[in-house]
DNA sequence: TTCGCGACCTATCATTGATAGGTTGACAGG
DNA sequence: CCTGTCAACCTATCAATGATAGGTCGCGAA
């Protein structure tokens, strides 16, 4: 090691989760052991355990970093002036660059499968989900000029469209999908050409 | 043990499975343990190994049986009668409730996270995901009288939208999702209304 | 210079999926 | 009714995992 033994806490924290997302993105995260993240970082395993309380704290830290610029993206798309369906558009458009982007936090954040990690119990990342959320509620509130179940719906359903074609290119990789951008472009178009209809 | 010691390896084949895919609906298929699924069936833990290769053949092989399920549901609703939008909006209620009513096969089939399974690697599986995506495609086919990547895109966008509701509602059952029977409904309407345009 | 704090290490644990090799019950042929 | 073969089953064990316990030693304060 050129480096001195001991590192200060917040310095070596920071190490340890530029490591630790270098892996997760590369080889999935439950794929990653701690023995790794260690080796990668050049102190023992156990070392890691003075820094996060467990190896999900880990990638519940990069996810809330993550998702902490998520929200910024979606509200500053939904101020953006135009109209209804171009800040529509444009919260469609960041939602999907943001999970294309940063695929491991956006795994853990809506896609939990494979780790124990329980998204309701982490407020940072629980908080900003519910925020971006509410962006886009507030935005069919506004434009239906109600508040019932049905704008709502609308709402749940809108949010639902974006996730499924982020989580299927995310999972499903490897199908033969027709070129990306020309998908995501015409997938957005149709979900927020009728949203307000 | 009532039973007898020694079963036919079918019958006992059988037992396993049933087992475990009560305990992958349960507790969540990375959550069950061999050992767990021993016990159930009454029998050792290295026993199970006797009639699957490994841990993750149990979970694929009950995905396999119900997306045989699946793939004849799908069929169905295409070949019944009705406009083009009423297939596709039966195609799409039948889709949404496969993967709410087997939400264990759901997830290894398409949302993946948290198993090392790589559907790529299990024909039945693939196969049938493939099949059912063949006679969504062909509608679209059928219906724009064209046969190119535009066409693709709005299929492939379709499945996105059907995709993102299930995911989400089994990954984030936790949210205030607004009445689960209205969503869908409401989702399906909306996907299939214009989706033809 | 000395002392204490804490970042770090080695040693170890329980649990996991999986394998090796012996044991025993069931069934066929005599 | 014996006897040999086959395989379903068991116990013992492995390597890898996440996590903990307890000692060590360098750095900054007194």
């Amino acid at each position: 090691m050129a480096q001195s033994k001991t590192l200060r806490p917040a310095d070596r924290r920071e190490q340890i989760l530029q490591h630790a997302q270098r892996l997760f993105v590369a080889d999935g995260i439950q794929h990653v052991s701690t023995r790794q993240i260690a080796q990668a970082v050049g102190i023992s395993q156990p070392s890691l355990y003075a820094h996060f309380k467990s190896r999900d704290a880990i990638a519940v830290e990069l996810s809330e970093r993550a998702f902490a610029l998520f929200s910024g993206r979606m509200a500053a798309a939904a101020a953006a002036g135009g109209s209804a369906i171009d800040r529509l558009h444009r919260m469609g458009t960041e939602y999907v660059a943001f999970g294309l982007e940063h695929s491991a936090a956006y795994r853990v954040a809506f896609m939990l499968e494979g780790t124990d990690i329980d998204v309701a119990g982490h407020d940072a990342i629980h908080t900003a989900g519910m925020s971006s959320f509410k962006i886009l509620h507030d935005l069919f509130r506004e434009v239906r000029g109600a508040d019932d179940d049905q704008t709502a719906a609308r709402a749940q359903s809108t949010w639902a469209s974006m996730h499924g074609l982020v989580a299927l290119l995310l999972a499903r990789s490897n199908f033969p999908w027709v070129d990306r951008d020309l998908l995501v472009r015409q997938h957005l178009n149709f979900v927020c050409e009728h949203a307000f209809d």
